[in-house]
This record gives C-alpha cells, sequence and structure tokens, in this order.
DNA sequence: ATCATTGCAAACACTTTGCATACGC
DNA sequence: GCGTATGCAAAGTGTTTGCAATGAT
C-alpha cells in the first residue's frame, strides 16, 4: 500500500517538513500507540540532531489537526494513534503494550468486571469517557 | 443516609485514622470527581495541620484496597471517585467539570462522533480503555 | 517501647515555554 | 531576506520518595 504521507500533511494544514514527515511516518509505521519519547528514540537513530522538543511539539500539532488521537490511560504519558477511527485500547499492567480493541465487543451496559476476557486479554479495569461542552457552559 | 464510615475502611483493610476518615468523608461526601489538590484544599480548612504528601498517600492506599476509584482523563490531573460501580465520565473542555454518565446511554459501536449529546452535554471526543493483563504476559 | 502515620523537602518524570539559531522558499 | 521550523535549556506541574518527627496503643 503506496499513500503519499506529505499529501496527507498539506491536507491537514501542516506544511510537510522533513522531520515532521518522519515522524508522521514512524506513527504509520509502528502501529504500538508509542508515546513522545518512545517516537524520538525512534528517529533519533536515522536524525541525530532531532530535538524532542520538536517531536513534542510536532505531535501536539497532529493532535490539534486531527491527524492523530492522543490517548490518555496513564496520568505520566501520552501515547499517539495515527488510527483516528474510534476504538478502544487495552493497556497491558504487566508489559505496558497497548492493543487496540474492537468496541462492538465490548458490552458496557453489563459491569466490564474484572476477570473477564477480551482478546484473550484478561480485564482488570476498565474506563470510558467523553470530553465535550457541558449543558451549563453551552448556555454561556 | 448514614453510614458509618470508620467501619467502610475496617472492612477495606485501612486502619481508620482521623485524616484518612476526613479524606473519605470528603470523598463521600463531595461527588464532584476531586483531585487530590481539590480534597486537599477542603481539607486545610478544618484541619490546618494536614500536609498534600498525606492526601496523596491515602487515595493511594484508598485505591489499592478498591474503597475509592481513581479516573485518568488528563494526563495531568488524577481524580478520585467514591463511587466505585462501572461508569462513564464526562469531563468538560471549558469548565473542566466531571460529570458522571450511565453507560446505557452509549452506543460505543458505532463512532461516539463529535456533535452528539449526552445528557445534554455536547460530545467532542470519547475514549474508551481497559486495563489488564495481556495474552502474551498471561503465559509468562 | 514499638509500630504505624504524618509531613517536610527534595527528587522525579513528562511536558511546555522562551528565546536564539538555522533552514527553506 | 523573511517567516517558519528547530533545538537547547530552563521552567512548570502533579506526584512520589526518603527520612525524621510525631502519635497511638
Amino acid at each position: 500500500m503506496f499513500t503519499n504521507l506529505k499529501e496527507i500533511l498539506v491536507k491537514n494544514e501542516i506544511s510537510p517538513s522533513y522531520h515532521r514527515l518522519k515522524i508522521y511516518e514512524c506513527l504509520m509505521n509502528n502501529r504500538t500507540h508509542p508515546t513522545a519519547d518512545m517516537i524520538y528514540a525512534t528517529i533519533i537513530a536515522h536524525i541525530p540532531t532531532l530535538s524532542k522538543t520538536t517531536v513534542y511539539n510536532t505531535l501536539k500539532i497532529f493532535a490539534e489537526k486531527g491527524l492523530v488521537a492522543s490517548i490518555t490511560i496513564e496520568d505520566n504519558e501520552v501515547r499517539y494513534d495515527a488510527d483516528v477511527y474510534f476504538h478502544g485500547h487495552f493497556k497491558c499492567l504487566t508489559c505496558g503494550s497497548l492493543y487496540d480493541i474492537d468496541l462492538s465487543q465490548l458490552q458496557l451496559e453489563k459491569k466490564l468486571g474484572a476477570n473477564r476476557k477480551i482478546n484473550g486479554h484478561l480485564i482488570k479495569e476498565s474506563q470510558v469517557y467523553v470530553k465535550g461542552i457541558c449543558k451549563k457552559c453551552q448556555k454561556n
């Protein structure tokens, strides 16, 4: 499959600098939902002058433009996903890996309790949240 | 409604010190899903010697014992909920308030897209995650 | 007297910011 | 040459840790 990453950036109103392309490419090739730091570690081998600041800033721009989704599961790290279609995530408490999960497999009305399984992964805890503008703030 | 908070702590294997009782009481009376800092700010008026460290440590103990749920939505704050029954949360991007939402109202199979509403709150983005032990780690 | 709880200050880790430099059109 | 992208170092922030002091039984 060939997609012109440069074009995607341009379509999203992001000027396609070399660094930005590399960061986006890294996210597209590496579907492990990496943190800014992981992306930095991957690319630094190819671009030794790369700064962590650039990675942070670039990911922020990508997320603002809707090019990537930022995923908050732990309070001390943000992970990034090039797949912006709505889906769930499973994080392993042992190895820290982050897997995609298909939400149609979840029956959220029932208590999504501990010790059930999904895709073979053992569930310990779950969380659903929505962000937006609350009733009160819409009026103001 | 009268519940003996002290007994609840003891049942959860937490020795019921004065500070711990106050912190738990604060969470029970104040269903706004406060952060450690908010709890600290509330209680410091009654216990001027209270330390933030104690609040952090106590909440950590509560969460470990399953007495309260810790909620991670933003990467820079953990919020606490005395209601450990599984439910969703809505966070207002404008005022920062955190509301409970009934998950049966969410139709997660469909794209939980922007500009829908739930309980009158306008949805901008959503997230579902599960934590546990992944397939690979179960084998090891 | 002993053991658990508390609290201060310092350490931590991820992220953001200010500002100077370098790059590209 | 001008405007944007980059990068360094420092600041910021919520949280954790080390360790001494305090408190309870």
